[in-house]
DNA sequence: TTCCAGGAGTCAA
DNA sequence: TTGACTCATGGA
């Protein structure tokens, strides 16, 4: 029996922009333009070919484990062209950051993983995302020497004291982390809110303790594909004033000018913001 | 040594 | 509702 491998194309992707964007850290970057990526209970290999191509190659599990992670139903360089058409304040922000798509990842993954986001940093943010894979997440299979493992299940999360927490680097986090997952595993709910409006999502977000507006945000965002939200960071607050002359950004503020401003595209403009003055300190 | 990071909780006014 | 203060922690 020939068993044939195939590998599929994605278009509209520069994936080291992407492992830069802050909305992952469970990629290794293995070199040459090569990254491991584990979604649920599968490990993949993403390569980039040419300027916006990129492969991806099952390694392990199951192709139907991508899901919607991609994106695949929207056609970014319409929606850069667009951005960059009716904001021109944009335009050079849009060049730079084209290649860079709003990956749609595990609701619970994204909850915990933008809980230890808040005033923290992305090395660290990765650090302690990987040992909790390491600690509680199940083995999905061992790759070039380096052992992969799933986003742990609530149940094990469950399974971690506040002390724990503290140990993988949480810091004052350790509490709030805790006190949520104690939350989540009495109501498992989270997984029936892609249901609710965004508005609506985002409140049920903000009841759990460690989630504020701007983490809501984001776990609308990169969790449930919502692009009517506009996250707003330190990165994000210093991109506003310099290209709007914006100050004293509330949720207030993001709700009647950002979001009135850039409609359903809201999610993608953040992100050209963020990267952009993000690369630019580099 | 101080500042900063994909901020949020608490408390007083 | 708003503003000041505090919360770990490691790199720059």
């Amino acid at each position: 029996m020939v068993i044939i491998k195939m590998d599929l194309l994605i278009k509209d992707i520069d994936l080291r922009k992407n492992y830069d964007s802050g909305q992952i850290f469970n990629w290794h970057d293995i070199g040459n333009e090569t990254y491991i990526v584990p979604i649920k209970a599968s490990l993949f290999k993403l390569k980039q070919l040419d300027k916006d191509t990129a492969s991806l190659t099952l390694i392990k599990g199951n192709i139907d484990d991508i899901g919607d992670y991609f994106d695949f139903n929207r056609n970014y360089a319409l929606i850069y062209d667009k951005i960059a058409k009716e904001h021109p304040e944009l335009a050079d922000g849009v060049s730079y950051t084209r290649g860079i798509r709003l990956f749609k990842q595990d609701y619970l993954e994204m909850i915990i993983t933008f809980m230890f986001s808040a005033n923290n940093n992305i090395p660290r943010i990765k650090a302690s995302i990987n040992h909790l894979r390491e600690k509680l997440g199940e083995k999905i299979t061992e790759y070039n020497g380096i052992t992969y493992y799933e986003f742990p299940k609530l149940e094990r999360l469950s399974e971690f004291s506040e002390a724990d927490f503290k140990e993988i680097g949480a810091g004052y986090r350790a509490n709030y982390l805790f006190e949520t997952i104690k939350k989540l595993s009495e109501d498992k709910a989270y997984n029936s809110w892609d249901a609710l409006e965004t508005k609506d999502l985002i409140n049920k977000l903000k009841t759990l303790k460690g989630i504020g507006p701007k983490v809501a945000h984001c776990i609308a965002l990169f969790a449930y594909g919502r692009w009517d939200v506009f996250p707003v960071d330190t990165w994000v607050k210093k991109a506003l004033f310099s290209v709007y002359g914006m100050e004293n950004i509330n949720e207030k503020v993001i709700e009647k000018e950002l979001l009135e401003k850039f409609a359903d595209n809201s999610a993608l403009v953040q992100q050209i913001l963020f990267y952009c003055q993000k690369e630019q300190k580099k």
